[in-house]
DNA sequence: GCTTGCCTTGACGTGCGCGTGAAGGTTTAG
DNA sequence: CTAAACCTTCACGCGCACGTCAAGGCAAGC
């Protein structure tokens, strides 16, 4: 399939894919007129891309995952640098747990017209 | 005292506290020679400005407050409209609490080499 | 053969919030 | 006297994942 079928079957849009394959995330065979072609096998890999960044990877967290499922692996997470960034994000998320919690205490006191507690330092809370 | 003294009281810049003013949430009286001048009055403002920032509400969010405060209040979130901005940010944190949970399970149970779970649209988590 | 709609590359723009940087000048502190 | 602190205004940055536009090349239906 060209390029337009791949976005639309993916819910994306062709200029996502070629900021993909720019990124060094997608690669595709090249017709005899230049354009792109996929198979579902890459379909495979931007789907795995985009549940990826739902759940607040960036794009070049992804690296390792493609870089897994090119290696032949079964899933992407199954070799040893997708599950370093699995477990970082994961630290990330419980950060982020504890650090809304507080917030959300706060809310809830200042909404009591309690004592406002402490809230500590920043943390980065995306997605 | 000048925005230098109250900067570094505030533990912020100068530029942040001329920033604040250019966005009409501290106002400062003028000495003669045009230099600002505050007083206790303006650093408490400012560390409420702060605090607020701290629980994830944007600079525009803090309006209410400061209002309510210049309005005579002894507190800034004793007013209808800064209690309202409470109760919305309280409602952001509650989604994103729930969809950082969904996130857990999920790269958990990837960790765990269990099926994929489904995670939900997207919801901005901030901070 | 003409229109419509794919496709190509490349350079630059966007959104968003929260400031920061630079330039160029005046006042104060020691 | 000199360095530090202050003043103004305009413009720019940052992070990231794309979007937009330009200028043009193929393909297919009528």
């Amino acid at each position: 399939m060209r390029i337009g079928e791949l976005a639309k079957r993916a819910g994306t849009t062709t200029r996502a894919l070629r900021f993909y394959e720019s990124e060094g995330l997608l690669e595709a065979q090249r017709t005899s007129n230049g354009y792109r072609e996929y198979d579902e096998h890459d379909l495979r890999l931007v789907r795995e891309i985009q549940a990826l960044q739902s759940v607040g990877l960036s794009l070049q967290d992804t690296r390792p995952f493609v870089a897994c499922l090119r290696a032949g692996h079964e899933s992407g997470d199954s070799c040893p640098d997708s599950r370093e960034v699995y477990r970082r994000r994961l630290a990330e998320v419980d950060a982020c747990l504890e650090r809304l919690t507080t917030v959300r205490e706060f809310l809830l006191a200042r909404l009591a017209f309690q004592d406002p507690c402490v809230v500590p330092e920043e943390i980065q809370c995306t997605s």
